[in-house]
DNA sequence: AATCCTTCCGAAAAGGTTTTCGGACATACA
DNA sequence: TGTATGTCCGAAAACCTTTTCGGAAGGATT
């Protein structure tokens, strides 16, 4: 029982309590106040009216209980202070928050006893339903097959393709990125990744193979594999631009790793656009925005990935659940790293 | 009711089934499941084991509809996408993630409307109680004293001195900050602040204008506002190097802010640390770790704000509300840009 | 005057758990 | 044998809401 600041007990109303005030039953209570028909008008403004000075506030746990459906889902994220989950969440908790479904915010630290233990506490709340949310793009194990609610894997596919699972398409990103610079009429291009056991990194670099492959073009060095840093960006455009002079645009792994690579260039008096286009990855406002010039980036559209997520549990929920992996499209953000804005 | 895949109906077992198995009464099984006396061993082990075999869930809505006590918090920030509301959020979570209490995240987006929407969502699901966080330090306008549930408010206070508040000391980081580099030796000391519209920009200039009050020394030039963006720190460190060559020392007002003004240091020649310390605000890991050289800054220790804030929050619910705003102290966490750390 | 229809309202069940209280049974003791 | 003392278990109430179904009242129709 709740207390109240004073320490006495706060009674909180209950439909009886309206219905005694009002005059009528508890039934004819809770029709008055659910817009249910068969109620004169009169009635209902007197239980409306009972409940306004009663401050009657429902008991969703009650109604609940009785529906079968309790208007929650667990949302659980593996990394919070990843900046992948934040936009997705947001995109989620936008989805569900114009209706009148809330959010159980579980982060499982990608441990999966917590994990287990977080479903465990979620199924036993009576969500209707679950979203996943990895902190990688590499596929994550299956919560399982026999759980009594719909799940929706978000961003990190699960690996069983009997699940839902909604992603970023990073190898057309890789692509994407690549027509772009290839547009801006650059044909001397590097790749300057991240960390290569991430399969974001591997899918990226295959989109850039094939977009170059494509437009007869060939990466200039290797792809270069290291971590998503802005000292890694600063070493392997180092080493990349006095080995290969005549590079004319890299496209970068992070947007961190884009700052480095901006560093670097600017060091050995390359004029970023004019000498080499710089593009960006994850378009994270601070570091793109701000940097000089403004970094063009790749935006995963994670708040659109969280919204989907929370559209296709509202869909299993509606008894039309789907299977496999959907990918969303990235979308390219130009700023001035790429093409001279004037 | 919950679909399985197949679309079949999901009848989570209930302890009416456990009871029937097990051959015992509801009554006996509850007991038998929560530890309770008054049940002989081995009809325990014939509870548990039904339990198990039906892959009983105990109903959290029913439990809760009964103990008046559901095990949830509210959560209700501001500005999700802000970088303070996450580890204030993660510290909760962290909080309260070990027993089991769950946390309902709610974005009111800035927007009253939509908090006390969000508000009431939560007590129609009867939380135990409620954090809120604001995304700057000003004092925010206080849900109210009438709620049913205690309520805690974590990094922007209550206008309410009756509510409680958990707070950073930005007074005494601005403090900190000077004395950390009046401590290096240094004595021509600037200040390159953020929007001026934020109480957290005030009240660390107070804070530095102290020491230096203490320490016989003067600020260089007055105190510069403007944005918390690294433009506005190259503009600012630009105009005052200029104006000031003798300036060995400029606390920033965010690590944007720094990472600016290491930039305009850097053109105009001059060293970082040796001719100029440099030092940041808010230890955003991205920004500073990686920085050349990597950046000293001030840590709010949001994460412990928002444990700090949890914890208030159990105590109130045992019975010990506290009221008034609390500060927590922060933390200096020193790089290469203020010592050489050879 | 009897029947039917409509409109409004109330009694009761259902949902799943915990707790209280009393009953059943067995053991120990007088 | 009867009483005190335990030990274990079950019936039922309680938590609060929604829904179903039947009843009551009143008017309209035959």
């Amino acid at each position: 029982m709740a207390r109240q600041k004073n320490g006495s007990r706060a009674r909180t109303a209950t439909l009886t309590d309206v219905a005694r005030l009002a005059g009528v039953s508890v039934a004819t209570a809770s029709k008055a106040l659910n817009g249910r028909e068969h109620v004169r008008v009169e009635t209902r403004r007197r239980v409306i009216d009972a409940a306004e000075q009663l401050s009657f506030s429902p008991n969703s746990l009650a109604r609940g209980l009785l529906a079968g459906r309790t208007g929650t889902v667990g949302l659980l994220t593996s990394d919070l202070e990843g900046r992948f989950s934040i936009p997705i969440l947001m995109g989620a908790e936008d989805a569900f928050g114009a209706g009148q479904v809330n959010v159980f915010l579980c982060d499982a630290r990608d441990d999966t006893i917590r994990e287990r233990h977080h479903v465990q506490a979620l199924l036993n709340r009576r969500v209707d339903g679950l979203i996943v949310v990895g902190s990688r793009t590499d596929p994550r194990p299956s919560l399982g097959r026999d759980l009594p609610v719909p799940v929706v894997y978000a961003y990190a596919p699960s690996d069983d393709p009997e699940d839902l699972s909604i992603i970023c398409d990073n190898v057309a990103a890789g692509r994407q990125a690549i027509e772009h610079l290839i547009a801006a009429g650059r044909t001397r291009i590097a790749h300057i990744s991240g960390d290569p056991t991430y399969a974001a990194a591997r899918d990226r670099a295959e989109g850039v193979r094939a977009a170059l492959a494509d437009a007869g073009l060939e990466l200039v060095g290797d792809v270069q594999y290291g971590s998503w840093s802005e000292g890694w960006g600063r070493a392997a455009a180092g080493l990349l631009l006095d080995r290969h002079a005549d590079i004319d645009a890299i496209f970068c792994g992070s947007d961190q790793v884009a700052r480095g690579v901006m560093d670097a260039a600017r060091e050995r008096g390359r004029r970023i656009p004019e000498d080499v286009a710089v593009m960006g990855f994850d378009n994270w406002e601070v570091l793109a925005a701000d940097a000089r010039p403004a970094l063009s980036s790749v935006d995963m559209n994670l708040e659109e990935v969280g919204r989907a997520a929370a559209r296709a549990l509202f869909e299993a929920l509606d008894g039309s659940p789907r299977s496999g992996v959907e990918s969303l499209s990235c979308r390219l953000v130009i700023r001035g790293s790429t093409v001279s804005l004037t």
